[in-house]
DNA sequence: GAGTGGTCTAGACCACATC
DNA sequence: ATGTGGTCTAGACCACTCT
């Protein structure tokens, strides 16, 4: 573990206790670097973590301010969180594969999955459940040599669990874009949407550490289910 | 304009050029830094940007690789284009007052902007639209000690204009959140949505430069008008 | 002018990937 | 073993804010 990740772990953990209250200044730059015996540069690094999350303010001439936010809600917008954890708790996850084939990418797919047109790849559907309730309809295209020999048994699990722990690739990055369409019948089947109501669609391209990609995955969600949290934070 | 973000800027350019082409290595470490005439930590915080902005990835041990994509897609993914710039191209911005008052902040709107119950703030609604055709139905509350003397007649073009180079306030970074909900009669008014159809919500807060929270919007869209793009890299 | 963060460098050392 | 990125330091200098 870099030295900057425990500092800035260190200092979340006095935000998140009081120990900074919201509002008021945090010690400046040098005390800092003394209090936890390090470098200016890698206490910038630390701080800037936390400026990513959303949870101070820095000003080049007045100082570290912790932001005026609530804090429960914004801490540890991490990367994992937004992924396969996103939906915790101590909920079942129930899925039922609708369709499990291996199909040749068209030209839409080749582009998407930056792929050869005809290369071979899985072609997966799933309706998954939380404690039996309808939650996501997931559309999932893997390119076949990512994952050479998929058993229909890792899908009725976790694909993800399987592709991290199992063949240990790890991701890197993912490219998501959200948009709202018209539901057919197969999404209003599953969530008992009626005729018009659309659903909402999480479209994701997922990156491993490697530059490849490794999936193209839709998910579909009820649009009274569906939630997603971000921070943007300027240059 | 920092050195780091020069580098940045002019490897950008070569990536979109297809000088540095898509699943190929780039010069390693090294002879960037020869060729671009800096140190070895100016060249990293250069090449963190392109990571952040989803165009190379960086492998200890490999090498730096440019990520395989759609390149028009996801150049620029900056702050700004989040934010006012969003909605553009030649359309026509029009905005039609149908609320403008000040109100004693409630609990709820209190705790959201972190500011004391019964603190007064404007309350705007506003129909907004691109080349006559519906588009955004904002919902604004801001702190009256923000901006002392708002104007109606900003309101009908463009607040964030006012904001920014009027009051020459700075916007450091905002918390969104997006949900969707049935339609009111409201939204389906504006709209022509059906009974039962859901609009999209972009639930956002807004940070200034100095801390303090400039406003809390509620920007409610037409569910098939939609569209909302990140990236998440993770660590 | 004093306080405070931002950037840049040179050099050392570490950690991981690939062969 | 070698190549390549990641982290850390000490010190210099710059840029912005506040009063």
């Amino acid at each position: 573990m870099a030295k900057y990740r425990d500092i800035a772990d260190q200092i979340r953990g006095k935000i998140i206790s009081g120990e900074y209250t919201v509002g008021t200044k945090l010690p400046y730059e040098y005390v800092l670097c003394v209090n936890y015996h390090c470098n200016k540069e890698t206490m910038k690094k630390a701080l800037d973590i936390l400026v990513k999350e959303g949870l101070i303010i820095r000003r080049r001439g007045a100082g570290t301010f912790v932001k005026e936010t609530m804090l429960q809600e914004n801490i540890n917008p991490q990367f994992e969180r937004s992924l396969t954890m996103r939906v915790q708790g101590k909920k079942e996850v129930t899925s039922q594969v609708v369709t499990f084939e291996v199909i040749p990418a068209d030209c839409f797919l080749a582009e998407k999955m930056q792929i050869e047109e005809g290369d071979f790849i899985y072609h997966i559907i799933r309706n998954r459940s939380l404690d039996g309730e309808p939650y996501v309809k997931e559309i999932t295209y893997i390119p076949l040599r990512m994952v050479p020999n998929l058993k229909i048994n890792v899908l009725r699990h976790s694909l993800y669990d399987y592709i991290l722990n199992q063949l240990h690739l790890r991701i890197q990055s993912c490219h998501i874009n959200i948009t709202s369409a018209p539901s057919t019948a197969a999404e209003r089947d599953f969530f008992g949407l009626q005729k018009g109501e659309p659903y909402i669609q999480e479209e994701r391209i997922t990156y491993l550490t490697t530059g490849s990609i490794l999936e193209y995955c839709l998910s579909r969600y009820h649009y009274a289910h569906y939630e997603f949290s971000t921070i943007l934070v300027n240059s």
